[in-house]
RNA sequence: GGUGCCAUAGCUCAGUUGGUAGAGCAAAGGACUGAAAAUCCUUGUGUCACUGGUUCGAUUCCCGUUGGCACCA
């Protein structure tokens, strides 16, 4: 009996992630779950390089544009519809195999490691610390958690007010430390996980990048998003691509200083993404060359048998 | 061929009345636990074009060389 095996392809963004997965799930049979925070909102597909009407009919994708940009969707959600469908996808495929492709650092670690059990903060508590931050400054909010939460505030990063923030809400809605909630254990998966980065020398990601940018404004990004233009202030909104629009469509940054602000902002997202992963030893680096979808199955092991090998012959130009 | 201007960080340029230099852009490194394409932190040694001279000391002043630009022949 074949054990259950999740493959993971990650890596920043622009780097192949899409073309490589189809070919992989292909390959094995398996279906592809997105972990992409933005890809999985249905009005913004072209500045997000969702995965195109021809992908995915090649294969079965899911969390793509299955929600609204006013809907609210986090990591965590995240973690529990992705668990709670992988058992589906291991009994449709014959080989119990499905992969997960996308670069969004947190949904990709929720899945592979968990996260931790906290709250969903309420409308009124976000307001609550909202309006205490705003009226008293952010010193009330350190004093708040210098109260609820000195542990945490040992460690915090006092110029990271969001993050102080969020931690001052979740004390106040668990009614508990947020350290306490802390744990940092990794959770047991019921599966296998082959964690594959995709990478390539920083000159030519950057290249690709830039031209996939071009690429995004010739398919209709100016249009895409002046037709959110009116959600703007939604954070699914922001978002490298849209932000920069919103500030051309405000009148306060010029047509070209956006496109390539948006270009700019690509590349600092990469370089995030490639410092978060690297930090991780259960990757393996590869480059997104021809073989890679090869490469990657015979990595996760899932073909035991002569007759197998022949089937993923048809991956190989 | 002559005259003038220019040569400083990857790029565009400041600057030093002579005490070896700094902005913007670009770039690099890092943090990260329920908004994560978010949020936040850190980073500028560069033969001051090359050779020689003056000087205690030259990137700065002077001679020459090379390259670029402009004008005149």
């Amino acid at each position: 009996m074949q054990q259950d095996t999740l493959i993971v392809i990650t890596g920043p963004t622009g780097v192949g992630k899409t073309a490589t997965a189809i070919e992989v799930a292909r390959g094995v049979g398996a279906e592809i779950i997105s972990a992409d925070s933005r890809q999985i909102f249905r009005e913004i597909p072209i500045g997000t390089a969702a995965p195109s009407a021809e992908e995915l009919r090649q294969v079965r994708h899911h969390f793509i544009a299955i929600k609204n940009l006013t809907d609210y969707y986090s990591a965590a959600q995240f973690e529990q519809d992705a668990m709670g469908l992988l058992p589906v996808l291991f009994d449709r495929s014959p080989r119990r195999c499905a992969v997960m492709c996308g670069g969004s650092m947190m949904y990709v670690d929720a899945v592979c490691r968990g996260i931790d059990e906290m709250p969903t903060i309420s409308p009124d508590v976000r307001a609550r610390v909202k309006s205490l931050a705003e009226e008293c400054g952010i010193e009330a909010v350190v004093a708040q958690l210098e109260l609820l939460d000195p542990e945490y505030l040992k460690i915090a990063d006092l110029c990271n007010h969001k993050r102080l923030l969020h931690a001052l809400e979740i004390c106040y809605q668990a009614g508990r430390a947020y350290t306490e909630l802390r744990t940092g254990r990794a959770k047991e998966r019921p599966f296998r996980i082959v964690k594959v980065g995709l990478n390539l020398p920083r000159e030519e990601l950057f290249s690709r990048i830039n031209s996939r940018v071009d690429a995004m404004i010739e398919a209709g990004l100016e249009q895409e998003a002046r037709s959110v233009y009116p959600l703007r202030h939604l954070n699914s909104l922001n978002t490298v691509g849209y932000k920069e629009m919103f500030a051309y469509f405000d009148g306060s940054m010029d047509y070209r200083t956006a496109v390539e602000r948006i270009k700019k902002n690509t590349r600092v997202y990469a370089k995030k993404q490639i410092c978060w992963y690297a930090r991780d030893p259960s990757m393996t680096w590869l480059e997104p060359a021809a073989d890679a979808p090869r490469r990657i199955i015979e990595l996760a092991g899932v073909y035991t048998s002569k007759l197998d090998f022949k089937e993923v012959k048809h991956i190989e130009p």
